[in-house]
DNA sequence: TGTGTGACTAACC
DNA sequence: CGGTTAGCCACAC
């Protein structure tokens, strides 16, 4: 038995905004779940990444916690990976952190609207 | 089928 | 101001 279709559409959906975020930006898995709709689900998103890994346009090391913090830079393989992807797009990462976080920071309900 | 867990966040104490 | 609780919900076992 599936779970549900609405499933597959929410991650479907995390992956289409993620795929989104332009260059040398980042976003939140807060803001994204947001967006979706599901602003309490931002757990889900997290959850979703974990499989995003399937989907090579999917650039999930732009996608950090609220703060700006690298909370899932240990499942990029290497430790620093997430980091250093993030440095080669201009993104200055700082103990796990990122660097002006706010300046660098792509809300989707902004930049995309509410709709 | 029920329980535990997690790449989160906000509210509480 | 740091630890805990609660809410969210898909997924593993």
């Amino acid at each position: 038995m599936k779970y549900s279709v609405e499933t597959e559409n929410f991650f479907d959906k995390v992956y289409a905004v993620t795929k989104l975020i332009p260059y040398g930006r980042v976003t939140s898995y807060g803001a994204i779940a947001k967006y979706l709709g599901a602003a309490r689900s931002s757990r889900m998103v997290g959850w979703a990444m974990n499989g995003a890994g399937k989907y090579p346009d999917v650039p999930a090391h732009r996608v950090v916690n609220r703060v700006g913090i690298l909370t899932g830079k240990m499942h990029f393989g290497s430790s620093n990976a997430m980091a250093q992807m993030l440095a080669e797009e201009g993104i200055q990462v700082e103990d796990d952190q990122v660097v002006d976080f706010k300046k660098f920071f792509w809300d989707p309900v902004v930049e995309l609207g509410m709709e």
